[in-house]
DNA sequence: GCTTTATGATCTATATGAAGCTCATTTTTA
DNA sequence: TAAAAATGAGCTTCATATAGATCATAAAGC
């Protein structure tokens, strides 16, 4: 990933380490005791909270369950779930995507 | 990172992972043309949609964007409310937390 | 059935992210 | 107000994720 962030992504990042950073605030956690349960680095978790798009999705993940920032509003059980869902609508899809020819037949 | 990832980490990353490729799929959209959207190898592409955990957020955000996941349930400018909303909060939370010291008197 | 295209898997070089410090500043509590 | 602790920021080093290629296989469309 070397082009530039979309609007979207950067605000999906700035939302999600906001929420990080509130949760953690709120319920009196440092970020050292935070990084040290997450298994990273302050200074990762302070990139994440600033929302840098670069960090590794599962640190991002593993915090937010620290804190308590529920992604997708699911808890645990329900994640699961919803897994198993996906896995049987992705078994009905097809498995290659293809567009179809559409020939412009404007020879007429 | 290098602790073993969370259950709850490891679920969201294949749910995530699933829903964004039911929806490429769904689409009709090739991993080559949504590779080359959102900016990123094919190959990443492939491990986003498998879940991995190692990926950058900035990828995955980019890739469902464009396939049209939407995490937090909200569009772009409904993304931007909650931004600001979250700013808002921040501003009223203490900037530093710190464990009272809650020194256990049992000497009496 | 045949052709074309998408996908999955694997390999290498390299750009880059993460850890692990340090130091300055801010903030909280005593 | 002083002391202690948390945070923010910058730096270097090290590990590795990513790009970019190739190849084999599978699957769509004709």
């Amino acid at each position: 990933m070397t082009r530039p962030y979309s609007r979207y992504s950067r605000d999906a990042g700035a939302l999600l380490g906001g929420l990080i950073r509130a949760a953690r605030t709120e319920r009196r956690l440092s970020a050292q005791e935070v990084a040290e349960r997450a298994g990273i680095s302050r200074g990762l978790l302070q990139r994440i909270e600033k929302g840098k798009l670069t960090c590794a999705i599962g640190a991002v993940f593993e915090v937010a369950a620290i804190v308590g920032v529920r992604l997708f509003d699911a808890d645990e059980s329900t994640l699961a779930r919803h897994l198993n869902q996906t896995r049987d609508k992705l078994a009905l899809l097809p498995k290659s995507v293809r567009k179809k020819r559409t020939t412009v037949r404007d020879d007429f």
